[in-house]
DNA sequence: TTGCGTGCAAAGGTTTTGCATGGCA
DNA sequence: TGCCATGCAAAACCTTTGCACGCAA
């Protein structure tokens, strides 16, 4: 698993493997079986509690908290670097310009909030 | 793996797993082993000739062949139907603006190629 | 000979599943 | 009792890796 870096707009915070889960559990004291997160992981993505997000082959799925969120028209999104691995959290108005774009030209209903732009973030560009 | 149904703006046909390539191979008479495949695939990753997508937690990844046109600004991105599986493959000149916004408000240098909209295609949403 | 692609089998990870147990209505 | 969440261990899967072999330069 990638090393998560803090820095601007990072929200390493907001998603979790649950393997990470789990720790933090077992840390405060409420031991958990990892198949117990799992079920109940696929419970919340089911009803739309939770997002899970697949980035790279052989780590482990991130799942993320929306709660209430859930039904609103996402806005944000979120960006995964190429070169450093970090997974961007990014706030954006346009995504409604695009979300509507992609509803009247192609008929299709964009689910934002669980895309990945994936690409080369402003300070690896520098590098 | 869901079964990629056949319909408008659906391309199977560019979209495959390291089992379809290989059970392919074999068909026409070329036995290779999968090892093989996956050892492939990660140099044609490499130097850009072919896509990697993962799409679902137990799935296969996905592979598309891109060729020539890797240093292309992708004229093309994917949508995944959140309900029917189908990997829709749309032609957007849209993309150059959205590249544009991102690259100018978020420093975010977007490969747009490889980013998969998920969302609800045309047809389920009727249905 | 050297380098490289390949096959086979084993290993490594993640995720899922089966079964038994315990809590609660 | 019946239902449901849970734990544990095993299974299932995909993907990677180690090692040996064979071909071509």
């Amino acid at each position: 698993m990638p090393v998560e870096q803090s820095g601007p707009k990072t929200h390493p915070e907001s998603h979790h493997t649950v393997a990470q889960i789990r720790d933090h559990l077992v840390r405060v004291g409420k031991p958990i079986s990892t198949a117990t997160i799992y079920r109940q992981m696929e419970r919340f993505v089911t009803d739309g509690t939770v997002r899970k997000y697949l980035l790279e082959t052989g780590d482990s799925a991130c799942y993320e908290y929306v709660g209430a969120n859930k039904h609103e028209c996402a806005s944000h999104f979120h960006c995964k670097c190429e070169k450093c691995g970090r997974l961007i959290h990014m706030d954006c108005d346009e995504l409604r310009e695009i979300q509507r774009h992609l509803k009247e030209h192609h008929g299709f209903l964009w689910n934002a909030g669980r895309t990945v732009f994936y690409g080369i973030c402003d300070q690896c560009q520098l590098a």
